[in-house]
DNA sequence: GTTCCGCATGAATCGATAG
DNA sequence: ACTATCGATTCATGCGGAA
C-alpha cells in the first residue's frame, strides 16, 4: 500500500512551477483556462495571444516532466468571427519546436454538450485530449483500462465469417485476421482513442466541468500508486482529488485563492484511509 | 423531379478542375489519398510533402465552389516515428491563407474501428471531417438532419415543473435561458458535429471505406436537389453515385482507371428512374 | 437495497442594437 | 468601421429524494 498524499499550491503555476524539481513528475492532466473564458481569473487571454501566453508554460511542464512520463492538455478552439480559431493547432506547431512529442489526439465525445442552435452550426460536442510526450518511450499500462466487450462484439465478432476469419493482416494492418481467434472468447477489449463521457455539473462550482473518470482514466494508463500527478491549472482539483483517491500523490497549482480554499478543504474533508483505498482500489482497479 | 445525374472523368484532378468553370459547385465532398498511401497512384506522398501537394488542388477547389457552397474534407494524420505527424493542422493553416474559412471540424467516430493492439496507442477510432467554406453564410438546411429526440423528453414533458414553465430567462453572465415547455411536441431535435457512423469495408474494392451515410448526411444538409456535388479523389464513387440517388449532380475525378471503369459500371448498371428517386427522398427525407 | 422519477445545470454563438 | 452588450435559441445527463 502507498500513502496517498497531495500537495496543493496558492498562485500562477507560472512562478510555482519554476521552484519544481525537473523530472519530478508523471503525469499531467489540465485544463487550462480556454480563450476568453474565466476572464475574471487569468485575465481574459484574448484568442491571438494564446500561443504566446501558454508556451512559457509548457516549457516549464517539459522541464518538470519525467522522461517517461505523459502530458494530457485539454482543450478547444473557440469559435471566433464563424470560424474555428486555430490557436489550438498552431499551439501544437510551436511545442513541437520546444521539444515535445505529438504524441496522440484523443477525443472527449461530451455526451451532454451544451445546447443552442445557430443558423451555420451545430452544438459542439467534443473536446481536444491532446498527448504530449518527452521520448518515443513512455510508461502506458494499457490492459488497466480494458473495456468490457459492448456492442462491437456481439455485431461484428460474433458473426465473422469464414473469409474475415482467413483474412490476412494486410488489408487493415491492425492484426486482425491471424489473431481474431483470441478475441472471440475475450471479456474484455482495449479501449479506441475516442472516450465518451458526460461532463459533471454538480458539487464543483467551477465553470470547466471536469468529470472524475477523465483523469481517473489516464491516471490508471499513465501511471502507479505512488507517482506524481500535476495539475497546473487545478481549477476545483478533480485531478488531485482522483489522484489522491487512486493512491497518486497529486499535485495542484491555482491562481485563485476561493479554488485554492475549497480544495484544501476538500483535501480535509475526505482523508483517505488505507482501508477506502483498499476497497475502491484493490484487484483489478488500480 | 430533378433529373438524376452524374459525370465523371478518367484523369488527374489537378488538371481536370482545371477545365470546371468557376462558381459552379454547390458541395464537395472528398476523403484524398492519405499521406504514404495508393502510392501507385499519385506516386506515394510523402508526409513532408502532403501540403505542398495539395494546396494546388485546394486553390482549383476554392475556384470552381460557388460563393454560397461548403467543402468537406475527410483527412486523418498518420502516425509518423511514433509522432502524429503535423500535415493536417499545417494544411488547414496554409488553406486558410488561400482564403478558405475554416468554419468547423467534425469528428467522424468509427464505431466499427478494428481490433488491433500497438505498445503506445489505441486503436485510431475517429477521423476529422474539416468544414471549409468561401463565405460566412452558407446554404445550410439544419431541419432535414434532426435525430429523434432522446429518451428522457418522454417522461420529462409528461408533466411540466414549476421552474420548467418558468425560467424563462435566468442570470446574466452565466446564466442560461431555456424554456422546456417548447419542446412539448418536439421528436426530432438537432444533431451535434459528433457524427457516429460505421465504416463500410466490403464490396467496395477500394482503401478507403467511406459509408455511404457520410457524403448522404452533408448532401442533405448542404445541398438541394439538383445542386452539384463534387468528389475530385472519386476512387470507388461512393460520393457521386449517392449523390446522384438522391436526386443531385454527381461530379467525380479519379486517376486510376480501374476506378474509373468500376464507377462509369456502377453508374450504368444502377440507372436511377423517376420511381427510384421518389421512393428513396420522397417526402421528409430530402 | 433497488428502481424510478423529478430536476438543475453546463468551456455557446449569432445577430441586432447601442456606444 | 469597430467594439460592447443583450436577447434568443436549445439537450441530455447525473444526482438525490421518493417509492
Amino acid at each position: 500500500m502507498y500513502t496517498s498524499e497531495a500537495e496543493i499550491y496558492l498562485g500562477d503555476c507560472r512562478e510555482v512551477l519554476k521552484t519544481f524539481p525537473e523530472n519530478s513528475i508523471d503525469l499531467i492532466v489540465t485544463s487550462p483556462p480556454y480563450a476568453d473564458s474565466r476572464k475574471k481569473t487569468y485575465g481574459g487571454i484574448h484568442p491571438n495571444k494564446y500561443v504566446e501566453w501558454f508556451l512559457p508554460i509548457s516549457e516549464e511542464l517539459l522541464r518538470v516532466l519525467k522522461p517517461t512520463g505523459t502530458f494530457i492538455l485539454n482543450i478547444k478552439e473557440k469559435v471566433v468571427n464563424g470560424e474555428r480559431h486555430t490557436y489550438v493547432i498552431e499551439l501544437i506547431l510551436e511545442m513541437r519546436k520546444q521539444g515535445w512529442l505529438w504524441t496522440e489526439e484523443f477525443i472527449w465525445h461530451k455526451k451532454n454538450s451544451y445546447p443552442g442552435k445557430w443558423p451555420n452550426r451545430f452544438r459542439d460536442a467534443w473536446e481536444r485530449l491532446l498527448q504530449f510526450n518527452k521520448q518515443k518511450k513512455f510508461k502506458m499500462y494499457q490492459e488497466r483500462v480494458m473495456v468490457p466487450i459492448g456492442d462491437w462484439s456481439k455485431t461484428r465478432l460474433q458473426r465473422l465469417s469464414e473469409t474475415d476469419l482467413r483474412r490476412d493482416n494486410s488489408r487493415v494492418g491492425s492484426g486482425f485476421g491471424k489473431r481474431v481467434a483470441n478475441w472471440l472468447n475475450r471479456e474484455y477489449v482495449y479501449p479506441t482513442n475516442v472516450l465518451h463521457m458526460a461532463t459533471q455539473c454538480t458539487n464543483k462550482n467551477h465553470s470547466a466541468a471536469f468529470p472524475d473518470a477523465l483523469p481517473e482514466w489516464f491516471i490508471k494508463l499513465f501511471t502507479d500508486p505512488g507517482d506524481s500527478v500535476l495539475d497546473p491549472f487545478m481549477g476545483s482539483g478533480t485531478t488531485v482529488l482522483v489522484a489522491r483517491r487512486m493512491g497518486r500523490k497529486g499535485i495542484g497549482i491555482e491562481i485563485k485563492e476561493e479554488y485554492y480554499r475549497m480544495v484544501e478543504n476538500a483535501l480535509n474533508l475526505k482523508q483517505p484511509t488505507l482501508f477506502e483505498n483498499k476497497e475502491l482500489y484493490g484487484t483489478n482497479n488500480y
